[in-house]
DNA sequence: CTGAAAGCGCTTACAG
DNA sequence: CTGAAAGCGCTTACAG
């Protein structure tokens, strides 16, 4: 066994070590290149046995193909990016990407680290994340990287996304409430300036409209539990109580089943029906139960890569089907005609 | 305005534009170097005009310094990770470091993402996951990267690793819930194969038998919250019902509470204590309040940085202090003291 | 099937 | 303070 070389192995060391030239095994480790048979696994067997692997970045530099795709992240601590990014980043492994990843503040300054995230001549650009100016598409373009919007529909409707169907959804959640016997809708918004909430929002309030209620806002400021209390104290101790809450988004509204059963006292979903939009998985435990609407996070993630195989497909907003999950924080019918059995026992 | 060319521009277009040399160009770039004032400025102001920016890749090519730290991360799902990755890649970045991540299945073989990783030159990998053969620290070896593991304590000694105190951890869990009363103590394991469930199964198993406890422990399979279900199904199902189980994470704790009290209609804590490892967000959420073990990730992270910054550093274990944090689900003192009135009210 | 050579976009001694 | 030149580790026409 031969002493370990301090520098990492290159491609002018297997060279030398082989006596053939850089070319021959550069050709070795491209599938399509013309190479005989013997000549490559020869290379192969050395390569492995040297722990010698071509520099990607250098490779990189001529093909002009890094195989990197840049990843934005805005706000890890709300559960549905995580999920989204662990989704994202397992699609496009297989496809040969990496993912390099830059997590910017939630609601802070995204441009500088998409900046330092470009140098590194990404193929791609997906921005996962909330409130983005229309900055971070100039950036792109002017270096002429393809970027696409997970979860946002951007102002510039030249730039693609892929989002899903914020307004539909709400608007179906809203007439299942209605259904359900609300009177008095209130609807916690997260950050005012993302389309997530702006189109959830208006399509809670439409379909709240249509059934002749007026639905109250209350302002949350951003996407996390502690917000989502918050605006549930005030809503619930003001004048009049909303009898339905829905938060812009699941970590809202479980905040707000927090502080209506535990500091109001609040039945739920008899006294107030709550629900959120998006599905985390905490929204499945059967501690919460939360009526919400799923996003498609596993079509979404596939038209997404389908983008990146087919590049040359135009701009625009790609909208999915979100889908109504109704679990125990709502009703299916008025609670007036309900009797108090209804309610859970909690002993064996 | 000029037209924007369509091939993203590089040094040299820079240099011909202002009739210098490249080098001159890539000078204004290093506030180290030697360049008039004059010059820096108007090379800095054309090359904001045309969005030139130097090219990450070719500098690292040359400098050898990628200021890529390599991610790996393998298991998304446990929501300690994302916790831990956005806490690291928000203290990495203003140390001018971009994280490049590769998610690997939790339990799968990380060796493959790895090499693709290792291909891309980061100055620094670290594996924030459970199970891990010795086979990455080999791996990383040959491409002369240093790696750090991140809860993970590894078998190899001469790897660099931090992590918090699981077995002194464990242990004055087991020690708090033995003096609220805990006579019978079960553990619900992981991951059998990872350091943390080991540790915290230790440290909870040696001071229950230091008190004269027997553990009966109930293998999970995986860190997640349907496997703390099911295993607490399993557990409390059994002929001698445990009065205390700790999960190998919060994150199986959360589960066993949920089966504990919803399938079997225990009251936590009076008929059981439940607790877990972490401190995870949802764990402080008050529906849960559960009384955990608090992981030092900042601690942690900034223990990280500084293995970056003073490479030089030996390897060995970083142990870092945890701490228990007392919450609902455990008693204070024995059930058997207590009267019926410390029940929670739900009303208002 | 293989090699010599140019070149990707930069940085960095070395002169001047 | 600036430029010419070598070179980082690869890939890829172009010959042969």
């Amino acid at each position: 066994m031969p002493s370990r070389p301090s520098q990492r192995v290159t491609i002018k060391d297997l060279a030398r070590e082989m006596g053939v030239s850089v070319a021959t095994i550069a050709r070795a480790f491209h599938p399509e290149a013309d190479i005989a048979v013997a000549t490559r696994a020869a290379v192969l067997r050395l390569a492995a046995e040297r722990g010698y692997q071509p520099d990607a970045l250098a490779r990189s530099m001529i093909t002009g193909r890094t195989r990197i795709v840049g990843v934005v992240v805005a706000d890890l601590e709300n559960p549905f990016y995580p999920m989204v990014l662990a989704s994202l980043s397992a699609a496009l492994q297989p496809a040969g990407f990496n993912t390099m990843l830059v997590v910017a503040e939630a609601g802070g300054p995204v441009d500088p680290a998409l900046r330092l995230l470009l140098s590194y001549r990404p193929e791609y650009a997906i921005i996962l994340a909330t409130n983005l100016t229309t900055e971070a598409t100039r950036t792109c373009a002017a270096a002429q990287v393809p970027l696409l919007y997970f979860n946002r529909a951007p102002l510039d409707t030249d730039a693609r996304a892929v989002v899903c169907d914020n307004l539909g959804g709400a608007g179906s959640l809203a007439r299942h409430m209605i259904a359900g016997g609300m009177r008095h809708p209130a609807f916690i918004s997260g950050r005012a300036d993302t389309s997530t909430n702006q189109e959830r929002h208006e399509g809670f309030r439409t379909a709240c409209e249509a059934a002749g209620l007026t639905v109250r806002e209350e302002a949350a400021q951003s996407f996390t539990y502690a917000a989502g209390q918050q605006a549930a104290r005030r809503l619930l101790s003001s004048g009049e109580r909303p009898d339905g809450i829905m938060g812009a988004s699941d970590i809202l509204a479980l905040g707000a089943v927090d502080v209506a059963t535990r500091e109001f006292g609040l039945q739920i979903p008899r006294d107030l029906m709550v629900a959120g939009f998006d599905d985390i998985p905490m929204s499945a435990w059967p501690a919460h139960d939360l009526t919400t609407v799923q996003q498609p996070v596993t079509a979404m993630v596939e038209r997404t890569l389908a983008w990146i195989r087919d590049e040359p497909c135009e701009g625009g907003t790609l909208r999915l089907p979100a889908r109504l999950i109704i679990r125990g924080t709502t009703r299916t019918e008025p609670a007036a005609e309900r009797t108090c059995n209804d309610m859970k026992e909690e002993r064996a």
